[in-house]
DNA sequence: TTGAAAGCGCTACCAG
DNA sequence: CTGGTAGCGCTTTCAA
């Protein structure tokens, strides 16, 4: 016998003189063995360090998958990593393995990565949608796999999404800066033409209308290019006459952008971000609060319970946001 | 034909009346086909949507792995997705999918987890050893499993592996306070136990020696339990008489803390981190910077290297660090 | 340049 | 309670 084997559950049943069905139903747990083959067959899998082949498992005709994939522009953003979390805990309480792949933010390679993905059988395709268009998926909806997308709908698509309560919350934290007695509030973000931007201004708007106050294109600024830098854009708003006295920033970047601005100034506008950072609090910063992990989770979940139950209708879930107040948000107008 | 069937390449050979082996052919190696064949294969294959079998392919007699596990301790640590980030990337770039596994941070969990990552075949596993042991993966590395430590070696266990140089780091750092005036200089970590901090530790104290401070216990606070929040460790530290004028912090979370409470000092002492973070600029804290991104992507590139070309000596990588200075690590004793 | 057949590791189906 | 047999989708011998 060779050492340099991996042990098959043919071997076992070998060594064990029991057949190959035998063992697999030890391993498989579910059916009735004697309590003495089992002990047999298990001590024969100790002997030769057997263990089971999951892809030979899912290989058989109509198999279980065991993965599923989690696909996603870039892990390096702590917001999308921290969704990665939640997903991989809730999957590991179900007893499946993740497979994370990551199209460098690029539309083109999502599609080509989704393949990659879907070439692997996974049970269910988790994705945070880059690309414009979501409709290469339809056939794989078709055919029984799940698919969940986070944080923005996916489009041309009917699947299940989890997302935030966007408008809501950038609504709230606009609120928020006119009690506070601004006027003159200006949004800031980049990439400004993803799902996520769009509600948020909206709900920016939503505020500024409530209130009497007309919109004003001066204090948008819309951006969709990631070349330029988040300073930048905050330093032209507030070059401009009649600066806005508060700011709402539409993401972590933009808001920390902001915040290397405005802290050189002697008057500094009233901030307030989307999306919370580890040291915003020692920063004193208010913003829009939300968890990301929590949403991964959610996405989780859905994708398992549609695993075991395909069709119906689809899932919208939305997760809540909640303003938390540190002091930028709560200057008053200068 | 049932539109609810995932077309295999047995249906793509029949629709274009080639043999299984002439589609195969087509989709893997590019072997000498007569285009017109492969035209026809093609065409067959996108009428049907077929897409090849990636676990099929790997059960195979020797058949080649297409995932790699990278299996982790920590679930939203910044640190360890940022490694992971440049685990995918760099995979992605030979055409191979990443598998995540986290153990919560048990170490009775990690070698349970190894084992599911195992159980999927994955070519190389990757891991950031958590438990006290590694000596369970012998046996798979012996199978031609490709194992690679990472940011810790392994224990009892002969495996590749690429870590910080988290002494010299350290010993940099702790030395720069030495000419900025201190004597009275703390070292501060939480989880201490485990390598990194043992090396930092070192290193810090290697700095003292070289310019003839006697090491003092009582500037050392290695606490190792992670429920102590490090606010907690930071105040008992600087509460005794003859506080020390600098603290090194072992790790992100130890130097947050730390800052979080000598903000409210007049006099607050240095302060040097180890890991950078987003907003250290603003914050003005000095770091012992590195890149965790980058201890991933040669990781991976050593597995992939292992895969093609197992025994031979086993290498360890160390990824150099650099201490970034931006002002908390400037300040001179009080 | 193409094809037939055997088999990777496992589990369902039907027996005994 | 246990065992034979067929087959999942693909790829590798060998032949043609």
């Amino acid at each position: 016998m060779s050492a340099l084997h991996r042990a098959t559950l043919q071997d076992v049943a070998r060594l064990a003189n029991v057949s190959p069905k035998t063992v697999s139903r030890v391993f498989a747990h579910r059916e009735q063995v004697a309590p003495a083959t089992v002990e047999r067959v298990l001590s024969a899998a100790k002997r030769l360090r057997f263990r089971p082949n999951t892809l030979a498992r899912t290989l058989r005709h109509g198999g279980v998958a065991t993965t599923v994939g989690l696909l996603m522009g870039d892990l390096g953003n702590p917001f999308y990593y921290t969704i990665a979390a939640g997903v991989e805990r809730a999957l590991a309480d179900r007893g499946l393995t993740l497979i994370v792949a990551t199209t460098d933010d690029s539309e083109e390679g999502e599609e080509r990565v989704a393949d990659t993905l879907l070439a692997q059988r996974v049970g269910a395709l988790l994705l945070i949608p880059v690309g414009p268009d979501q409709s290469y998926l339809e056939g794989e909806r078709q055919l029984g796999t799940a698919v969940v997308a986070i944080d923005r709908p996916a489009r041309n698509l009917v699947a299940d999404s989890v997302v935030l309560r966007n408008r809501e919350g950038a609504k709230e934290a606009t609120r928020s800066l006119i009690a506070h007695g601004h006027r003159r509030i200006a949004y800031l973000c980049n990439p400004a033409s993803v799902y996520t931007q769009m509600e948020r201004c909206a709900g920016y708007r939503d505020a500024l209308t409530s209130a009497g106050i007309p919109a004003d294109g001066r204090y948008e600024s819309l951006v969709d290019d990631m070349t330029v830098p988040a300073e930048e854009t905050a330093r032209a708003m507030l070059a401009q006459p009649d600066p806005p006295t508060a700011i709402v920033a539409g993401n972590n970047r933009m808001c920390i952008g902001v915040l290397r601005v405005i802290r050189e100034l002697a008057n500094p506008p009233a901030l307030i971000g989307f999306d919370d950072f580890d040291t915003a609090d020692i920063l004193g910063v208010s913003v829009v609060s939300h968890d990301p992990a929590e949403m991964g989770r959610r996405a989780a979940e859905l994708a398992i319970d549609r695993m075991s139950d395909l069709g119906g209708f689809t899932t919208q879930l939305e997760v809540p946001t909640h303003l938390v107040l540190r002091g930028s948000g709560e200057r008053p107008p200068a």
